[in-house]
RNA sequence: GCCGGAGUAGCUCAGCUGGUAGAGCAACGGUUUUGUAAACCGUAGGUCAGGGGUUCGAGCCCCCUCUCCGGCUCCA
């Protein structure tokens, strides 16, 4: 047989050949370097049989990810023997790779539990069997065989696998893969033994529920990670230290922006240099709205349920709502603001001439999270959209949802945010309106993608309950992705609101509504720029943006002219008076992450200049104070980053 | 909400097999008048998350509640 390797060369190998056999052919540094192939897309055992005429790559630790979910696949196994050893009784789910390592699923013993102080002794354990370079044996069984061996070992969730695969894919073979004593149930593919895994660690336990359905059985998650190398594993513990230190939830405290208390459970309390970040992205919001023909507009916090009825809330989130009453009046708190828009809608009558209508309002949301849910500011319970509804013309939807995305990127630019992923997410389960409305709503959605050359994944079923959406996300500085922004389009609202317009054919029209949040929440904006940039906010967004450090005492009084002359300039300045040492109060500046710092002594009072220093920076020279004010004000105005 | 872990001074953390609560930083007072990442000395600060129990005696052991952390579920 023939197969054609990636640099294009053509291997000839004897009929029936396996990975092993081809990487043998090759040369034998790559024939002990070999974990697996890969064709087709796919990856396979080293030991499995070659299909002819295709091309082969053959992987190594150096082909990347790919590599990489093999031996965490690999060491998931081995994990399960250690489990399977210690803990006899055991029954063990599913251990797949996962994007940066790995994890395993069992139900202990009853009367055990797990705690990261057992993770030695496992580790121990582990580290057993990959010395004694274990082979990774597949072996294909008929379903019978394989059924009736897990029922025999009390293995429940492998029948229960089993007895799926067959119900959902008609197979009657299963794959069965073997290392040292244990035998899984898996689908492959497997490096060709447990020495190939060189670095791993057990990293944290953790309930997950049985095929992730709360209903029933919570398992007991390990998650863990493995590399090619000690080096490796050290500098991938590294990166999670750092982001250990962008923590927001430990910066914001630390930098006087915000704080969590017991008495609010779920809710930020802002200091003034928080609200401070926060009006300025307000303020964003506003100024970029404006030209693109957003008119802000203010709605109530709570609502009579007549309200929630007509949207759908009290039928399909109700269980997410705050809800109170009054004189017998049933209430709820707005969880979102698109009823009271479409209500605010519905007090006017309108012409096609006057669409599309762009409602904006930095709404004040509460939703009534699952207690566990939480987390600082990028899950909570009370919140603040940068939110939007637009109402047009079926006619308009597609332009709207593209100037709904260019005016996301547009915000984005601001921050620097390049690495947009674009996600459509169709109709949920738990939804509104006819099968007929979601077809065109996600067509829409998907045309407005297709049109701007927008690419985009599917996340099938993740829509919101009144119609599908565009969520844009962004892979920040350390690679961690979070969801940004949302368009969503929806004809339920309308419906259910009887919203109309006159149309040139002096006829009553249906509207389309489109709803939006670019930054998203403002809460969770800020959780995500503060680890995005460690808590170095660019000039504009800094609270405190110059600060001046008077070196003496003797010093203060210039340096509160100095503050005066920044301040007539728009900027946030402030002194430092305090009678330190100069090291002291720089030091105390960078903490603090002020972007100036300017140093005020004999010299500079006398001709009016300071002596400027930037974060993370050293000294910069003297500059005269109006020319510092004049330059750090255009920065401020052009939002330089 | 569910599983597991944790909660000691404003912050970061010590506190042995149960025997009168400790450090550093911050705060406050004083001295120092300082030139680019921490001056020096001193003072004060705690219902050991809250409640119940065991014990001669509980920060430590047991039970309940609350909150936080890691996940699951969910999501802006």
């Amino acid at each position: 047989m023939q197969v054609t390797l990636p640099d294009g060369k053509v291997l000839e190998l004897q009929a029936g050949a396996t990975g092993r056999d081809a990487a043998a052919a090759i040369g034998p540094g790559l024939a002990k370097a070999a974990l697996a192939v890969k064709q087709r897309g796919e990856i396979r055992d080293l030991s499995a049989t070659l299909i002819p005429g295709e091309t082969l790559e053959i992987v190594t630790d150096r082909s990347g990810q790919d590599a990489l979910d093999l031996i965490r696949h690999d060491a998931a196994h081995v994990y399960a023997a250690a489990m399977l050893e210690l803990y006899p009784g055991v029954k063990i789910s599913i251990g797949p790779p996962v994007e940066n390592g790995f994890y395993y699923d069992v139900e202990l013993p009853e009367g055990t539990s797990l705690t990261q102080a057992d993770f030695e002794r496992i580790e121990q354990q582990m580290k057993q069997h990959i010395q004694a370079d274990e082979p990774f044996v597949r072996e294909d069984v008929p379903v019978a065989e394989a059924r009736e061996r897990y029922l025999a070992e009390g293995q429940d969730y492998k029948v229960e696998l089993i007895d799926d695969l067959v119900a959902t894919q008609g197979i009657d073979t299963v794959s069965l893969y073997t290392n040292g004593p244990f035998t899984d149930l898996c689908r492959g593919p497997h490096a060709p033994s447990t020495k190939r895994i060189k670095a791993f660690k057990l990293q944290s336990v953790a309930g997950a529920y049985w095929r992730g359905d709360a209903s029933r059985t919570m398992l007991t998650r390990v998650y863990g990670t493995a590399f090619f190398s000690q080096d490796a594993l050290a500098e991938h513990l590294e990166r999670l230290e750092q982001a250990k230190a962008r923590d927001h939830r430990r910066l914001g405290p630390q930098l006087g922006l915000f704080t969590f208390s017991d008495v609010a459970q779920g809710s930020a309390f802002w200091l003034p240099r928080g609200t401070t970040i926060f009006n300025e992205l307000v303020k964003l919001s506003r100024e970029m709205g404006g030209p693109r023909g957003y008119q802000e507009v203010k709605t109530p916090q709570l609502y009579d349920s007549e309200l929630w009825k007509t949207s759908g809330h009290w039928g399909k989130y109700r269980e997410n709502m705050f809800l109170t009453e009054t004189e017998g009046a049933e209430m709820g708190i707005k969880p979102m603001n698109c009823p009271g828009h479409a209500h605010l809608f519905k007090s006017q009558q309108w012409s096609y001439r006057d669409l599309p209508v762009r409602y904006s309002e930095p709404g004040l949301l509460h939703r009534n999270e699952l207690s566990g849910a939480l987390h600082g500011l990028l899950r909570v319970r009370h919140f603040t959209q940068d939110d939007a509804h637009v109402f047009c013309t079926e006619e308009q939807i597609e332009d709207e949802v593209a100037a709904a995305l260019e005016f996301a990127f547009a915000t984005y630019a601001v921050f620097g945010f390049a690495a947009i992923e674009a996600k459509l997410s169709t109709r949920p389960e738990n939804r509104l309106g006819s099968d007929e409305l979601w077809d065109r709503a996600e067509g829409a959605l998907a045309a407005a993608l297709d049109r701007h050359g927008i690419a985009y994944t599917v996340n099938a079923g993740d829509g919101v309950f009144y119609g599908p959406k565009i969520d844009l996300h962004y892979a920040d500085s350390l690679g961690r992705s979070w969801q940004l922004g949302t368009v969503q389009l929806d004809y339920s609202m309308p419906e259910r609101f009887a919203l109309s317009y006159i149309g040139a054919d002096n006829a009553e029209h249906r509207p389309v509504m489109i709803h939006r949040a670019l930054m998203g929440s403002y809460e969770r904006f800020i959780g995500i720029l503060i680890e995005d940039t460690a808590g170095e906010l660019p000039l504009w967004l800094s609270p405190v943006q110059a600060i001046v450090l008077p070196i003496a005492d003797r010093h203060a009084e210039a340096a509160r002219a100095v503050v005066e002359q920044l301040r007539a300039a728009g900027l946030r300045a402030e002194a430092d008076e305090r009678t330190e040492s100069v090291g002291r109060k720089i030091r105390d500046a960078e903490l603090r992450k002020v972007p100036y710092m300017l140093v005020v002594g004999d010299r500079e009072s006398e001709d009016g200049t300071v002596a400027v220093r930037r974060h993370r920076g050293g000294d910069e020279g003297t500059e005269a104070v109006a020319d510092c004010a004049r330059r750090l004000s255009a920065d401020v105005t052009a939002r330089v980053r």
